[in-house]
DNA sequence: CACATTTTTTGATCTGAATCAAACCGTCGC
DNA sequence: GCGACGGTTTGATTCAGATCAAAAAATGTG
């Protein structure tokens, strides 16, 4: 668990003291020399809401580590239905490994920081560091059991459990700390049609129940973004 | 691709030379010597439909490969609301890498054949193996793309379009090679309160939809498990 | 084989969420 | 300040799928 050791050493890139990833996410299983190896060639990229970032059927040229803001994932029938199958949060890894094409769209859902690297950079660096495939490899395995959790939410819940999950979802990466018992206070990061999307619901319908968990006292909501929660327990017992 | 070189060395296990998973599996990934060494830790195991392989909640003491059969992996809610989160065929492999504990139950669908390694014995040859941790990241990726595509189906489809979406699903895994535009026929691994599980319907539905397949003379059905699906891309084009 | 049990299908009715429609509310520019 | 415009809320109505109920078919059992 020594990782934090060399935070003051000269040798960590600049960019690199700051970040979520180097910490929490990816980067931590780098040694010094290795992150600047990777410093190297990542480039720091800005996006503002509603940029996409990578594109459905596109090839895949590049990877990135979210560093700030909220990353969508949504695929759409062709009719237009649209799902969105997972939100990426700092630190979070993002594009699909080993894939010739992405099978879906990413957005960025606020304003984004990226840390992007080329895709054959970072598969030379994930063939010659093995402690960076396995983080890469518990990431992956912790989104599957997120997408997992997600299907169940999708498939067997009511309206209203599906909002309160999502709200109990968007509390709790707000503030990881935060334990069930405290409230707590944050930004919605997608707007009602980009919720409803998410949980298989129309925006009439989030609308309707977000009323209801106002009501209930759940929840209170200003400027439609800003949502306080004051007691996250009640939240969770309504998440069904 | 000279990974079946060996086939006809002596020194391939027995059991291992009619093994799915190691042609396609993650058996595919070791060398002879490696195989043999893997063949040394694992087991043979058979288990008979509704089977618990694994309980939710448990301790993670081995992994499988799924030989022959299918296993449903599913999650409940509290008050007994179930959701089918995956199904996993020959070759692929079961259990939750790195995990403390299991998240979700594994229940035998089909009269199912295991390979099981203990988890230490599978762990060290992971670490050993660096080609072998990469098949089953490969693994695990494209489960996660299978989740997020079932995602769309619970959250953006209709109850005709599921039906017609799991059907799909099941004669592309009971002949891989088939193309869209044969026909195919097979055996429904699961009982119709399965199927329901899988697409967040009820039963009455599930049979309801089947029955207007049926009319529709896309799919016909015998004995309550044997489907024959005359043009598979009629059934495509009815997944949405 | 007859009988009991479980699974599946079919039918009648109900309901939660979708759809259709309109009002409301920032906020942005002029 | 005013109107225009996207996003959100609220209301009325419809409908797909759930629920309740029972018949029919498959499966098991002595």
């Amino acid at each position: 668990m020594g990782e934090r050791l060399d935070i003051h050493n000269s040798e960590t890139p600049v960019l690199c003291r700051s970040c979520e990833a180097r910490h929490r996410g990816m980067c931590g299983a780098l040694k010094p020399d290795e992150l600047v190896e990777f410093a190297r060639h990542t480039r720091k990229e800005r996006h503002e809401h509603g940029d996409e970032l990578i594109g459905d059927s596109t090839a895949i040229h590049s990877y990135a580590n979210v560093m700030h803001g909220v990353v969508k994932l949504s695929k759409v029938l062709e009719d237009g239905r649209q799902q969105v199958v997972g939100l990426q949060f700092a630190p979070d890894f993002l594009g699909r490994l080993f894939g010739r094409e992405s099978v879906l769209t990413a957005e960025a859902a606020s304003t984004v920081d990226l840390c992007v690297i080329p895709r054959p950079a970072l598969e030379q660096m994930i063939n010659r560091t093995p402690a960076l495939e396995r983080r890469l490899m518990q990431q992956t395995l912790r989104e599957l059991d997120e997408a997992r959790d997600w299907m169940v939410t999708l498939g067997r819940k009511t309206a209203q459990e599906k909002v309160a999950s999502f709200l109990y979802l968007i509390a709790m990466h707000a503030d990881p700390a935060a334990e069930p018992v405290d409230g707590v206070s944050f930004e919605l990061p997608l707007s009602r049609a980009d919720i409803a999307d998410f949980l298989g619901l129309t925006i009439e319908t989030v609308s309707r129940q977000l009323t209801k968990l106002r009501q209930l006292g759940v929840v209170s909501i200003s400027n439609n973004r800003t949502v306080e929660v004051p007691d996250l327990e009640v939240l969770q017992g309504l998440c069904g």
